[in-house]
DNA sequence: AATGAATGAGCATTCATTCAT
DNA sequence: CATGAATGAATGCTCATTCAT
């Protein structure tokens, strides 16, 4: 395994592209080597077997769902800023790439087993910072303090995710992103203190 | 080709079961007709092909969706109610069955395709409740007058379909219903007007 | 499995042909399902996997080891006419068939596994009968009491088998049982009593 | 091609190793290639193809019937003493070396190519030692003159065969010679004149 | 209408062999 | 000489669908 010349990453890619636009079951190891431009068998040498190329697939599409500004948001800012962000980085970094995108909202939910996985790792992660915004904006005195923090965050994920889907679905060229502020304007609503 | 000794209910509830306890991919036309009670070939006596059943299956999934109740729901009543009627009616409604559930929450999104279908049809209906429901509210001068109707529906329905797949994949036996006070208090806080 | 036609036999006996003259490593299942007229699913119906068709073919080629006739050998004879016997009846039984001999001498041997299941059950029984033939002489005093029955049985064996395996291996077509008296003459001139 | 850094003789044991405790089939390029300390592309440098690294191999495990020292066995010794000395040799020299035993009398067995070509080189020289040696005898007057010396070449062969064998089979640690003097005993009493 | 035996296309995976470095 | 990444042919097994009974 010296020489590698981007084959992992082709392999990946075009499976990513197989899934994507084929489906799920409709991909198998001789379409991707074909558009991997590779033999069959060489997949095999940067992959154990088929459900490992899938694994790796999931894997950078979930990569997506965190998106690195997320993570290095700064915590500096108040908690409605943090959480315009939150919505705004979110789509913004699902909507960079359409086949991604598909995996994410479509493919990755093919079965319990999956999402299981998906929702024990990233997805736990990523409830752990809205939940972390929602506290600090209950702290802050500017959230409701009656939301139960944890099950806030689920809905809010839930609406981000349905925007997301309703995206990969419509046939239009327009960039998810472009809705942030009306997202936000949504859910900084249900979190404001009421009148 | 439709009635029969209910021939055809018994192969689609089986396909249910199959395919909500072991996965769309697993489920084959032989463990359908075996947990049926018939011959592998007597289920192309009711349906045209494998797609024919899962079409079905996807079909009566869907009908859980628009409940009963929510079509029948009292346009007599004030929009904050009748949200409130909506919110819990989707949850008492998909809560009801756990096969089912599975199958609308996780292998009806396995393919572009049904998902598509999916959202063409019934689900166009279910958001036209909703929006119906929030331009009331607007019009009663209760819900904030900035909302754009549809998207705002599909962020709802966004918050209630991550309540279901939520409750899909825990293994609590908690019923769906319970949640629905608060989220209808979430929704609600997002359409109320601001202070 | 209502309807059969004999297609198991059809199978059993087109594995033995492929693998008497191709070899065991070069039969496919394709080539079984080719030469007895049906389609590679159909061997499926019979049997679980390629192994259970191979074991089912050393079955029936150790089948043919202990002779019916061996086992309903009278036991009233004299040990010297019941040895006899034994080899007559081993070259005629192996002798029958040469493709199912062809299995018994050589592929049945490919590996330590199928060897060690048939040394452990059929040859066992083999032995044990051969070993109860030379203690009956040696009580009635005509064979030489200074040999260890077991031992004998396996050396006496030996003789047999490699009779046997010259067959196989010989283009000639003369029967394999031509050669009986002098192979009892070897076996009885080594039971007997010294001079 | 043949003088090397000694990579010839590492190949063909790593080969040896392999094949005996992998069994035949399950032995690959890869294998042999990693146990020897080198790589896969190097075998073909020393090898043609892989059954030319099997057919060395067999040579090898053939060289190990014929002893050296029944080669150079005393031809001025008696019949008696030489038959003997052929079964403790042949059995010593078996029993040396279990990996190469194990080739022998089971991995050489596999096809009927290989078994032909066994049986019409080495085998033939044996038989032929054997041979002489009963013809020896008979001339001497101390071995049975009825009895045809190359069948019973062969089933003295088939003997030293059967204990070969079912020394490798058996998991038993004693040596393979141990039971020379009880194999003589009945090879010798088959061919001593009769009382 | 109902059956279920039979079909055969389709696919993941292995491995001997080649060849650019 | 030596390497080991790359190749792609080969094969066991599954399963949707058909059709004779």
């Amino acid at each position: 395994m010296q020489r590698d010349n981007g084959k992992h990453s082709q392999i990946l890619d075009a499976a990513i592209v197989e899934i994507a636009r084929g489906g799920y079951h409709r991909t198998t190891i001789a379409r991707i080597a074909r558009r991997a431009g590779v033999a069959d068998g060489t997949i095999y040498l940067y992959f154990k077997n088929k459900e490992d190329v899938l694994m790796a697939v999931f894997d950078r599409a979930m990569d997506r769902f965190i998106s690195q500004g997320i993570l290095e948001m700064s915590t500096g800012d108040d908690a409605v800023a943090r959480m315009g962000d939150i919505v705004r980085l979110h789509l913004e970094q699902v909507g960079q790439d359409r086949d991604l995108a598909v995996i994410l909202q479509v493919e990755l939910r093919h079965s319990l087993n999956f999402l299981d996985i998906f929702s024990r790792t990233r997805l736990r992660d990523y409830l752990e910072i809205i939940t972390g915004v929602i506290v600090q904006g209950q702290n802050e005195g500017v959230f409701r303090p009656d939301l139960e923090p944890l099950l806030t965050a689920r809905m809010i994920f839930g609406v981000l995710d349905q925007m997301a889907s309703d995206w990969v679905l419509s046939k239009r060229e327009a960039p998810l992103a472009e809705r942030a502020d009306e997202v936000a304007a949504f859910v900084l609503g249900a979190l404001r203190l009421g009148s």
